[in-house]
DNA sequence: TCGGTGGCCCTTA
DNA sequence: ATAAGGGCCACCG
């Protein structure tokens, strides 16, 4: 009678390693890494048959290999000449389809927060406040900020385009700069948003439409100046006669 | 009036 | 259990 070793000794195919990482990759045990080039400058990212794993700018290959092992102890990572498909594009237009992403690992809350950062346009800014609300935690302010910090995928996750409520841009895993630099380069009017954070203003209404709006949403960037009116808050916004905007969902803090 | 700040909030390591 | 983290508000001089 034959044992169950010796059966699966039989079924046993000598892979190379090549054939190894393949199989690997396939069942979601392994990732590819290469280079690519983003807005915010050359970077090195991983992916896998569910999507982008993982990406950071401006790290030495080593170093970025050390990080994604530090990260997924159990993953093997190999190199791959390739871009996975659409990543480039992407990038470097932040627009067209969402691109996959492998979020396995992470917490529901911070996929929840990922997943409320990617519905934020090219071009606009959300505040901290807004992905809380949106994920239905509404005092999680700061978890969120933390968990955005996590961001295994920045740029492919746009974690750049939340920023503080009071008009400021706020950290980013790459530094407040290259956050500034990235928003700049979509397009957000970060000055007319600071400029009114700073006078207190969070959304930016029409006396025509009777809509309110946050003040990087592509609408309020409409408004003619002198149908704009100007709110500090949700209940100032209502007592203006304003309803919230349907696209960008302004809310309380 | 505005910039600095202590205290609070929530999640994770 | 405790501390720390990409925030926010109220309060203060």
């Amino acid at each position: 009678m034959t044992s169950l070793t010796d059966r699966l000794a039989d079924l046993a195919v000598p892979l190379t390693n090549s054939q190894m990482t393949g199989v690997l990759r396939t069942i979601g045990l392994a990732d590819s890494y290469c280079s690519v080039q983003t807005p915010a400058g050359a970077a090195w990212v991983a992916s896998n048959h569910n999507g982008i794993s993982f990406l950071r700018v401006g790290l030495t290959e080593q170093s970025f290999v050390a990080a994604f092992t530090d990260r997924f102890p159990n993953r093997a990572l190999a190199k791959s000449e390739r871009a996975p498909k659409g990543l480039t594009t992407a990038l470097r237009t932040g627009r067209g389809r969402p691109l996959d992403t492998d979020l396995r690992g992470l917490t529901e809350f911070q996929r929840d927060v990922l997943e409320a950062a990617r519905a934020i346009p090219v071009g606009e800014v959300r505040p901290y406040g807004w992905i809380a609300n949106r994920i239905g935690r509404p005092k999680a302010v700061r978890a969120v900020g933390t968990a955005l910090g996590n961001n295994p995928v920045p740029l492919v996750i746009p974690c750049h385009r939340v920023t503080r409520g009071d008009g400021n841009v706020g950290q980013y895993v790459f530094g407040t700069e290259s956050k500034t630099a990235l928003l700049e380069h979509e397009g957000a009017n970060l000055t007319e948003v600071a400029e009114l954070g700073l006078a207190g203003i969070r959304f930016v209404g029409s006396r025509t439409t009777g809509i309110y709006c946050h003040p990087s949403c592509h609408q309020a960037r409409r408004i003619t100046a002198k149908h704009r009116i100007l709110a500090s808050d949700e209940g100032q916004a209502r007592e203006l006669g304003l309803r919230p905007c349907r696209t960008c969902e302004p809310v309380p803090r």
